[in-house]
DNA sequence: CTTTCTATGCAGCAAATTTGCATAACCTCA
DNA sequence: TGAGGTTATGCAAATTTGCTGCATAGAAAG
């Protein structure tokens, strides 16, 4: 019902206010503010609000994209979407030399690139691989 | 169920091919095609097809008339394909200003577009994502 | 006013979504 | 590599949403 919109809403502003390092963390604190919720939901309400944990703490969306997570290569946010697809945001202009970077790479996961302005849309072979090759990634150009 | 959109498809088709004066008419048709539908239905569907009764007939909406459905931001169309993607058609040279305005409009379930001439790919978290998405998109720039 | 036509509240049914539980998968650190 | 902590997910139950027909209210035409 409206329960899972009003539980994401203060999710996001757990996030913000405070450092939050676990899901249980989140279950407690939602249940303060008087939000009941397993961490089955809290898990699936962080992947749907594309909420990542990064340095061992959850990050709002946007932060992640603005802010500190600016790699040297111009590489702002990665994401998941659907099985296939990993989508890499970069600042302006950059989105090519990104996706040739993670060419270079050779990253066995990744099946190919396409970049646009400050996108680039990287194909994996299943969903398997998202995660792997999101985090391989990341290492490889922050 | 599939059978609203099949219905509606036709009650266009009906209103393009011949004058159609009353819900009545139009119920007969339906049936006639095979398609059975109560007024209460037909009813409903017209209001949300946007179709109107002018001078005594039902008329196609301005978009389906003249038979493209262009908006002023140079969207034709809509698309859901897999789980995570949305494809959008725009008019030649138009993509990049499209996937720009919905890049603006900052969409949560939208992870990241990628324009080409004529056509947009945007990518979306999950499948549940592509209906929303779709709805927010043809809202914005209609 | 009467007749004809269209819109809508309501209830029932079906489909889709959300959720908790249990547990598998994964990660970290020693 | 294994233990312990953390997160993801298959499944079934619960909940919500969407679609429809029926009955009827409301509007338009004459």
């Amino acid at each position: 019902m409206m329960e899972k919109e009003k539980r994401q809403q203060k999710i996001l502003n757990l996030i913000g206010a405070k450092r939050v390092g676990t899901q249980q963390e989140l279950t407690e604190s939602l249940l303060r503010a008087g939000v009941f919720a397993t961490q089955s939901s809290v898990s699936r309400d962080l992947e749907e609000l594309g909420v990542v944990k990064q340095r061992g703490r959850y990050v709002l969306p946007q932060a992640a994209r603005n802010g500190n997570g600016a790699s040297a290569h111009g590489l702002l946010n990665l994401e998941a979407a659907g099985d296939a697809l990993v989508i890499a945001k970069c600042e302006p202009g950059l989105a090519s030399a990104v996706a040739v970077a993670i060419d270079r790479a050779d990253v066995p996961e990744i099946v190919g690139t396409l970049a646009g302005e400050d996108t680039v849309f990287i194909a994996v072979r299943e969903k398997k691989a998202q995660r792997s090759a999101i985090k391989k990634i990341w290492e490889l150009l922050s």
